[in-house]
DNA sequence: ATCTAGTCTGTGCACGTTCACAGAAAATCA
DNA sequence: TGATTTTCTGTGAACGTGCACAGACTAGAT
């Protein structure tokens, strides 16, 4: 019943050797590109790997050079969020890319539940990586604690207060905030609220902050509802209850463009025309934008960049290079349509 | 410069062998829960792995045992389509779900270009992983090939055709086309078209199959529109050149809800209700259904279930058991809403 | 012819485990 | 008590590689 009970012992360093009339130490030296081999030597072992269909056995060469040439991706998301964040998937592209030019290896583990976390600590400790990136982590997230410890080469994407010293690629939450809604408030809008997300990471309080800089003294904290995800749902119960607490509101920054798609449902079941009687902006610039009606205008995040940047980093921090500053910043523009 | 020059040489076996007072065998023994082992050692060992801090080196426990307790998730997606698909990311969960119950780790890997192909069939040779589960595979794929090769224990998501001997798990998408066709049909249409993507894969065609299957006789090949991704615009193009071909259309079949999606943005162009006028159904259940007006009637996909039934098949596999068929087909169920 | 520098190759050791074996100690039985 | 089984422990060998070292051979300069 066994699948492939006689799998073929594995063709080893020694077998090529044999086969290439040459010592062990020699095919070692091809297999890493060293100089120092002759024409004749460097041709045959060719030869023989090709026969013998040799292939590296990397445990055994991590054991000695106590190094992989993969990078963990973790990736830290209830469920429900992940399959909807437009952008984990293009920060995931970014950092494959990127990896890839340098001959690393992406490996992306997710964290579902309190299992795990543990078990993901274990297997950075285990030595299967060189080093990590971790994505949307939480405040006090055990992960982030087990990297610190054992000092595995780490860079943030988003920036979580409580690890000051882990570098970290993100882009300026709050000056994006603060722009788009500058450029909402430009439209005329005399009354504007916000549906506020997930305050317990940075991204959320930044994007609070920066909204409340561009209010300056008009702002008024009763008109921002704080609802826990970036979703569709979320922006149709904080709509909602923004509706009650200000039917007379005329302006609306949500926190994603998914909670601006709900919102806008909501501004619309209620009678009010967008972007007549209400101005609406977003945040991501996700398929959800062109979807709604009118298209959203909202903030565009370079993703990928954002993933290709902290490949670069790492790699850089395996290297023994430290980057040159604790965090890069990268830059974001506004797509502006026709929902505001 | 360098971020962290001084890293402490990690704690071994002897390590905690030393502290505990007892040789590394009898450490080895508690570390891999065997039986005979007094109390006192054993608690006297795990007493001093705590105190030194150890932690496994997986390097050397793979290179003994041949085996890592890691399971790759190879998913072969072009940028676009990676992004827009709904069912990567809930097999993604499914299958981290299941492998985490037993204890193993998912790798997740992904196909950009052809040079990350050569690299994850390297990766995959060297021994990181024991097995591999390959998401929406094409035909003719070399990563499958050089999975046959090495003779690693592997599981199809979908089933690609030119590998006849390798098991899979997927839904019956003929069947299932054709039952939702066969509804659509039930409300009266006469003229139905469909709008089909990626026919070179498996899903595509099979969906095309039962589409035939469900108007049999009344199949007209000119109402088939092959278009090449599962996008949105994919809908838009493929909706388009069906009306031209058949102004008088009155029921279409997408098979995708993205697809879906961009056909009722064309129909709604052209002044046709929905479902008065014209009834559409989808395929996939995912976020663009619900967005849609009216909601789309489609064919949900357990895709959670299908990552945990491909997991405990390539466990079993790689205990040497064997799957008790080659070929697991889960059910689906049709979502029916308002749009036909 | 001798010395030196450069090129090439083989060998021993280390990396940190697991596993098989052998032997010691304790427990059970005759 | 001695013989046997059971429980427990230590040791040597292996896994497959990279690296440092030493030595051999070649070529050029004195």
């Amino acid at each position: 019943m066994a699948h492939n009970v006689d799998r073929p012992r594995r063709a080893t360093i020694f077998d090529v050797a044999a086969e290439a009339k040459v010592s062990r130490g020699t095919v070692s030296r091809v297999l890493n590109g060293e100089p120092y081999v002759s024409d004749a030597s460097r041709e045959a072992i060719e030869r023989a790997i090709e026969k013998v269909g040799y292939v590296r056995n990397m445990a055994a060469r991590n054991l000695v050079t106590q190094s992989t040439r993969a990078i963990a991706l973790i990736v830290h998301e209830p469920h429900s969020v992940f399959l909807e964040d437009p952008n984990i998937g293009a920060i995931l592209l970014g950092t494959n890319d990127r990896l890839s030019e340098s001959d690393y290896q992406l490996v992306c583990l997710i964290i579902g539940g309190d299992r795990d976390s543990s078990r993901i600590a274990q297997y950075l400790r285990g030595g299967f990586v060189d080093g990590a990136i971790i994505v949307s982590a939480r405040e006090h997230d055990p992960i982030s604690a087990a990297i610190a410890q054992i000092g595995l080469p780490a860079v943030f994407v988003g920036h979580p207060s409580t690890e000051p010293d882990t570098p970290y690629v993100g882009i300026d939450n709050r000056g994006a905030a603060r722009d788009i809604t500058a450029r909402l408030l430009q439209t005329g809008r005399t009354k504007v609220g916000m549906i506020a997300a997930a305050l317990d990471r940075d991204s959320g309080a930044e994007r609070l902050a920066g909204f409340r800089d561009a209010l300056a003294d008009r702002f008024d904290p009763s008109l921002v509802i704080d609802v826990p995800l970036y979703s569709r749902t979320s922006g149709v119960e904080g709509m909602r209850e923004l509706l009650r607490r200000a039917p007379d509101l005329d302006g609306v920054f949500a926190s994603s463009d998914a909670i601006a798609a709900g919102a806008m449902d909501v501004l619309r079941e209620t009678g009010r025309s967008i972007p007549g009687d209400v101005g609406i902006v977003g945040f991501d610039d996700s398929d959800w934008a062109l979807r709604c009606q009118p298209p959203l205008s909202t903030v565009r995040q370079p993703a990928d960049l954002l993933g290709r940047e902290a490949a670069s980093v790492v790699l850089g921090l395996v290297d023994g290079v430290a980057p040159a500053s604790l965090g890069t910043m990268l830059p974001t523009e506004i797509a502006w349509r026709d929902s505001a």
